[in-house]
DNA sequence: CGTCTATTTGAATGTACTCAAAAGCGGTGG
DNA sequence: CCACCGCTTTTGAGTACATTCAAATAGACG
């Protein structure tokens, strides 16, 4: 997606004009990513909401007794970041990387505060992409609490097609919350029929 | 809580004059619920938000195979409700009942929007609310994909432990995923030590 | 006190994980 | 353009975690 076209959509979305929405968007950090390039470190004390114009990011997190845990997915158009982190100012516990060659906005807390005070349409903005979000991930609770591994990956499929056949395999498991043999093990039986 | 408190506290979360917020409710629909009782039944077309006075409501949903799941347990000063029923017009995938006693109003699709429309500094108010549960559904999703359901267990004790203290044993074993046979025995584990 | 539901217990089963090794695949340099 | 290297995916055997089913016990409430 090119600069103009997210602009338009922001615009449409929010009911604020093009220009305004340039204004904020000038005020935040731009940065083309590469493949596997970090965009925020486990830890950072430097926080930020990640809005991604072109590409594909991944948010992911640790424990010490298994690693790495993909968290989500974030396509065009898509915010990612640590909300926790940006609301009490906490070092972000999420990690942020691309997985394909991305560009994206960095929004840190000061300008995140300066838009929602300064242009109140920003607060309704956020009120329906937080609403939004807030009903995918309880979308994701439900398979979570009351789908097996392989209805999981089966919804995962049908929901994301397309980061389905962009991202490594593995990622999609520990996104699941599987194994990436097991996953192996479901798909090998999938296509068995 | 009494009304009185219930209207300060909102007041003072979302900057609105208390006798405004005031307005708002008494359009609202107000019920008195039995323990057990019913507010919301699954598939209802009537859907609503639920702010909670007092007592203790749980959500719920159904699947074929297993039947019902918890899906979350709401508090004094709590909202649930079906947020894509009420963002999309569909019928509430969820059902919501008192575990206790409870005091509860209704907020339809309809009075949902004037609030918005009417009062702009409601945008603040549930992008607020909205950013908050955003946070706490990434953390219940990061333990559903990296934690047993011993440390499930732990954590949820931990996060609530006035809940726990309320509610029968096989609804905290359904809203963490596992079957109540299981967590007894977890019980029993953790109780030898 | 009796009934109904929740919790506990145990045995058998199934689902998903671990570990180790082999096969596949993509990018890089010669 | 091919060969090699590193990483991902597959496979299989053994194990651990969690479920199912059935029955016994405990608790709550009228």
């Amino acid at each position: 997606m090119e600069r103009y076209k997210l602009i338009e959509s922001l615009s449409t979305q929010s009911n604020i004009p093009a220009r305004e929405i340039q204004k904020y968007l000038d005020m935040a950090e731009f940065r083309k990513v590469k493949k596997n390039e970090h965009i925020v470190q486990i830890g950072d004390p430097r926080v930020t909401l990640v809005l991604i114009q072109s590409g594909c990011m991944m948010t992911y997190f640790e424990d010490k007794r298994k690693g790495m845990h993909v968290f989500q997915f974030g396509m065009e158009m898509w915010w990612s970041g640590d909300l926790e982190a940006i609301t009490n100012g906490s070092p972000s516990f999420y990690g942020i990387k691309a997985i394909l060659p991305s560009e994206v906005y960095l929004i840190d807390i000061h300008l995140y505060n300066t838009m929602l005070t300064e242009q109140p349409l920003f607060q309704r903005y956020f009120r329906i992409i937080f609403q939004n979000a807030l009903i995918s991930h309880q979308k994701r609770i439900v398979r979570n609490i009351s789908y097996s591994a392989e209805e999981k990956y089966l919804e995962f499929i049908e929901l994301y097609p397309k980061v389905q056949l962009i991202i490594p395999q593995k990622y999609i498991a520990s996104y699941l919350g599987i194994t990436p043999e097991f996953l192996s093990k479901i798909r090998r039986k999938l296509a068995g029929k």
